[in-house]
DNA sequence: CCTTGATTTCAGAAAGTTCTGAAATAACAT
DNA sequence: ATGTTATTTCAGAACTTTCTGAAATCAAGG
C-alpha cells in the first residue's frame, strides 16, 4: 500500500472497523478509499492503492454496489468502470442502519412473532413466552420507530439530533398539547 | 441440546443472531437460555441444555457477567454459582447499544479527530481531510443525540418511541415555541 | 465474428475465530 | 492441612471467513 499518510490511516482504520460492522476489511478500505478519493477510480488504482488482489477489488467492488453506497461512472474514451462513494455521510450511515437492521433484527422479529404464535406445552414454555412477548414488544417498539423516523426528511432528522436530551423539554409540551398518543399503562 | 421445542427454537436462533451481534455462537444461546429459564440455572444447567463444553460455558458466562447482562447468584445450601439474565429487554438492548457503540464508533470518532488535527501535505490530502470534517461531523451529532437520549427515564423514551414519525408534528410546533436552538445553515 | 482488454467466478490456500479437553487453580468443609 | 467439588485457563483441533490466482465470461471495435 502505497498513500499519502494520512489517506493511509484512514484507509486502515476503516478497513479495521469495517470488520466489526459486518462488512469485511478489504471492502471496508475500498469504500473508504472511495469517500476520500478526489477523483473516480478504476478496479486497478484500487488494486495498486491497497495492495490486494484484483479479483478481491472486485468483489469488493460488487458488495459495495448491491448496498448502493457506490457509483459506477464511465469516463470518455476509457472502456473501464470508475468508482465514486456516495458523497453524504448521512448516506451512509442510513445504508448501514438499514442493512444491519435487515441482518440483524427483521430475522429476529420474525421468528419471535412465530414462537408467540405457538401453543405452550407446560409450564416452562408459558413462561418462556412470556419473556418472548416482553422482548418482542420492545423491538417492536424500536423498529417501527426507526422507520418512521427514516422516512422524515433529512432535515427533520437532523432538527432531531440537534434537539438532543432536549427530546424531553419537547415531550412534555407535546403532551400538554395532546400530540402524543395516551400512554398505556403496563 | 434437549429442551422444550419452543425454547430450543429460541436458543439457536438467538445464537445465530449472536454472531451477527457481535457476540458469538454459545454466549448467545446461554444468554437465550438464561433469558427465559423461570429459575437461576448453573454452569452444568447449562451444558447440559446446550450440549457444549463446560469450559465454553465458563467463558461466556464469564463475558456475558463483563457485559453485565447476567447476575451471579448464590443459593443457600449450594456452593455452585447460579445465573439469571437481566429481566428488562430494554437492559438488554442498551447494553447491547452502548456496547457496540464502545467498540464500533468510538474507536472510530478517536481516530478521525486524531486526523483532523493533522496537517495535509498535498492538495489529495487537503480533499481528504475536507471528506473526513463530514463525516466526523454526522458521527458527532448522531452520538452526542444518543449520549443525551440515553440519558433520559426509560419512560421518556418510550414516550419517544411511541410518537414515531409523529416527532416531525412536536418538532413543528417546538420550533414554533423557541425550543429548538436556531438550525445553522450549511 | 474475431481480437483485445476488462471483469467476474470459483476452487483451494491462508488467516481468523470458536470450541474442546486436560490440567491448573480456587473455594469450601472437615 | 486435606479432600472434594467448582471454576478457569490455555494449547491446539475444528470450523468459518476471507483472499488469491487461474480460468471463464463479457463487451466493444474492427
Amino acid at each position: 500500500m502505497n498513500l499519502p499518510p494520512l489517506i493511509q490511516a484512514f484507509v486502515l482504520h476503516f478497513g479495521e472497523m469495517g470488520s466489526r460492522w459486518g462488512i469485511n476489511r478489504t471492502v471496508g478500505q475500498i469504500y473508504a478509499l472511495l469517500y476520500v478519493a478526489d477523483r473516480p477510480l478504476h478496479a486497478d488504482d484500487i488494486v495498486e492503492a491497497l495492495g490486494v488482489s484484483r479479483s478481491n477489488v472486485s468483489m469488493g467492488l460488487k458488495e459495495l454496489d448491491t448496498w448502493r453506497l457506490i457509483r459506477r461512472k464511465h469516463l470518455p474514451d476509457d472502456r473501464r468502470d470508475h468508482f465514486t462513494a456516495l458523497e453524504d455521510p448521512w448516506a451512509i450511515i442510513r445504508t448501514l442502519a438499514e442493512e444491519r437492521r435487515k441482518r440483524e433484527v427483521d430475522p429476529t422479529l420474525t421468528v419471535l412473532r412465530d414462537l408467540m404464535l405457538r401453543e405452550p406445552a407446560n409450564g416452562a414454555e408459558r413462561h418462556a413466552q412470556a419473556r418472548l412477548g416482553e422482548m418482542t414488544e420492545a423491538i417492536e417498539l424500536l423498529t417501527s420507530w426507526a422507520d418512521q423516523v427514516q422516512r422524515l426528511p433529512d432535515e427533520r432528522i437532523v432538527d432531531l439530533l440537534r434537539l438532543g436530551g432536549g427530546v424531553a423539554k419537547v415531550l412534555e409540551v407535546g403532551a400538554k398539547l395532546k400530540l402524543l398518543p395516551g400512554r398505556k399503562e403496563a
